[in-house]
DNA sequence: GGAAAATAAGAACGGTCGTTCGAAAGTGCA
DNA sequence: TGCACTTTCGAACGACCGTTCTTATTTTCC
């Protein structure tokens, strides 16, 4: 790896890191420079726009979020087993403490939800590949028997999500102890009630 | 009503749609005076700082939601019926169509959960009424007998509020036709699966 | 080791940010 | 009408924004 590179990775990894306290727009290069030691211009020439910083960042939530939470759960039998793996390695991630401003995509979600441009773009895709990963996991649990035939995949996955959600505003904002066993109960009453 | 007071709630008024669309850093006072034609200096006298015209929009935020989605819920009877015009009425604030940005406690959550100021403060708290109103309005379905005796109120309160923050994530960012229906349907499975 | 290429720094740009201050204009009551 | 008070404006402030250049330094490879 070239030292361009690796510096580009160490923006990238900082950047992340604020990203998801400040926001995408409160990611700013001047800060981030400083924090980094690095100049403002010698930063910025590896990205040549504040949107391809916020592109890049974008692009690295996403492969660590795949890295983390979906691909361990891929070694889960498929099915209802694999479906929890992902629930609780979803709860390990927004839980983590290296993650000191929480989910990145919760404020991205916030943030470029009605706006346009490469890093909605980018987002709206991640997005999307996420509810189809979801859809595809739950309908493997509707095929192998753990959920009823008649089980609604797209459904559950949407209220998969809600979960999630709730529980990030629980843990963030409320500050409440609960918040995830809350969330495990949810997911418990999720999978009952489709149960088989 | 005064000069000064009607012109503070003309700024209020449209600072509001701005902060649903890009937040409450994004709105910025210099934007602001020029959408209401007025000078920068003239419309930041009324708040004497940034962070006050954020609780100002934050406080006409939440006494909206409360006299468009609480209150008219009230007129139903208490327990279910209630509870059922809540979430309605939730819908349609979310849907509002004159509110662009969409809900401005969506963003205002990503935005200060996990920061400290008046902000923060005046968001933490209307967000925990919320709650504890909910958590009322689930109380009086158990009693009424329209929920299990046994059923956990704070958990259903946390579960509907999972289900709306999903729906502005599938109508905002993956603009899903179904987004209102699956938000139904899920609540209709959180009524089932608790009822007495 | 030295040339070529990649990487970083420095200074400056036009803009916008929130904020301050003093003067101007408008308002409402005696 | 005159006067106190409220409301608005205009100009300016230092700070920071993203971005553009040119120059210096470092890395890479023959």
């Amino acid at each position: 790896m070239s030292k361009g590179e690796a510096t580009r990775e160490r923006i990238i990894d900082r950047a992340f890191l604020i990203a998801g306290r400040d926001g995408l727009e409160g990611l700013t290069i001047g800060a981030l420079a400083t924090e980094l030691k690095l100049s403002k211009s010698g930063l910025f020439s590896h990205f040549g726009s504040k949107e391809e910083l916020q592109v890049a960042v974008l692009d690295v939530a996403s492969s660590r979020f795949t890295e983390r939470v979906m691909l361990p759960a891929f070694k889960a039998p498929r099915g209802l087993p694999r479906l929890e793996r992902i629930f609780e390695g979803w709860i390990d991630w927004m839980t983590d403490s290296k993650m000191p401003g929480g989910c990145i995509f919760q404020q991205a979600n916030a943030e470029l939800d009605d706006r346009q441009g490469r890093p909605h773009d980018v987002l709206l895709e991640s997005q999307k590949n996420l509810v189809e990963a979801l859809t595809k996991t739950v309908q493997l649990a509707i095929t192998e028997g753990h959920f009823a035939k008649n089980a609604d995949a797209r459904q559950i996955a949407y209220e998969f999500e809600g979960i999630m959600m709730v529980m990030n505003l629980y843990l963030r904002l409320l500050k409440d102890r609960k918040a995830v066993d809350r969330a495990r109960m949810a997911f418990k009453r999720l999978v009952q009630s489709n149960a088989a």
